[in-house]
DNA sequence: GTCTATAACGTGATAGAC
DNA sequence: GTCTATCACGTTATAGAC
């Protein structure tokens, strides 16, 4: 059958494979401690295909930085340009989005910050998320927001800063929480759930405070 | 001169300098990233003292690991179990304490978060930060204030979670930041101390939230 | 204790048969 | 496209002179 593929069997071409696999390895392990062998035998390739495919470790890894990067910061780069929903909504939105996202994959935020870490990010710049965020529909509420005296005049920066705290520590803070308050893994996947309820109203307190 | 080295001189003696080049490094690296000629040269010595001291590069680690998670959790879990001081207090006493900590040495929070990440936890149960914590004076002045209907009856993880995040994340996520909010160094060391005072007033308007 | 030289090993990458 | 075999190199660790 000489008949092109569809979309569907993308994910069990070999290419595929291998790049699915470099993704649970990578952050899982980050750059330096993962080997290619380990990438090859997760996906159940020969290792030669692996530079068949990608020429090096390093070709490969940028596009799973890539690619993960695009993926955490869409989904709140796309909602704080939402002009249609409330700052308030937004807040709910993107704290409910987050922990869904991160209950899947909570390797995720660690496995860019110790990357970023070393990298000269080159990488980042490319990503044009950063005016995206600053000039958002978001930032315009949240002036407008502080002017009406509704919340109390901070640096948006905190705001972000604050959120992204709430939601995403746990997950990165995790193997620390864990042995702290000796938590076992089903009992903290509830406290995750708890806290899609509780952020947004954690931050409009704090919002409020001063 | 046959005199015994006085503790102010510990700190040029080879082992102590190889030492504290480990830390540098291995704070800045992580483990499988950086390479013990790197250590060698940061300290000024020849790589086979290293050896001759640490006998391998991983016994060295796990000495600059143990002591950083002790110095990362010495601070909390004094001040957790101090019963001089109230509830609130504690929250101020800690994220400033914390924030000038960190501050110093910003790299500390992800270094041992992704160090954590891939090791089996064999070193943190020796840190008997476990129990310490969730029997603290703080423990029981919180669930006091639970029933004194002071504050929200919130499970303590997430109040602790909450505290870490507000005061960690920010350095932990500081690569991503400073690129998302377009923010320089000096405006982010001035965010930080605005942070200072706010995490209490934050902290606090969290906890009587529901 | 400190150095140089080198051994022993692991890892990324490729050549070449199929 | 996929495999086996192997190269080339960097890195940890040690032997042995001083």
């Amino acid at each position: 059958m000489a008949v092109k593929k569809v979309k569907k069997e993308l994910d069990t071409t070999t290419e595929a494979k291998i790049k699915a696999a470099a993704r649970v390895v990578f952050h899982k392990k980050g750059f330096a401690a993962t080997r290619t062998r380990d990438i090859a035998e997760e996906a159940g390739i020969n290792l030669a295909l692996l530079n068949y495919y990608f020429r090096s470790k390093e070709k490969l890894f940028d596009i799973i930085m890539l690619e993960t990067m695009q993926g955490f910061l869409k989904s709140i780069a796309m909602e704080f340009n939402n002009d249609k929903t409330t700052l308030e909504k937004k807040i709910e939105i993107i704290s409910s989005a987050y922990i869904d996202l991160l209950i899947v994959e909570p390797q995720v935020p660690l496995f860019i910050m110790s990357e970023l870490r070393s990298n000269p990010n080159e990488l980042l710049q490319n990503l044009n998320t950063k005016q995206i965020i600053m000039n958002s529909a978001f930032a315009v509420q949240y002036q407008q927001a502080i002017k009406q005296g509704k919340i109390a005049p901070q640096h948006i920066l905190h705001f972000i800063m604050n959120l992204m705290a709430l939601t995403v520590f746990p997950f990165v803070a995790s193997p620390m929480l864990k042995i702290i308050g000796d938590v076992k893994d089903e009992h903290f996947g509830k406290l995750m759930v708890e806290r899609k309820k509780m952020i947004p109203i954690w931050i409009k307190a704090m919002m409020k405070a001063k």
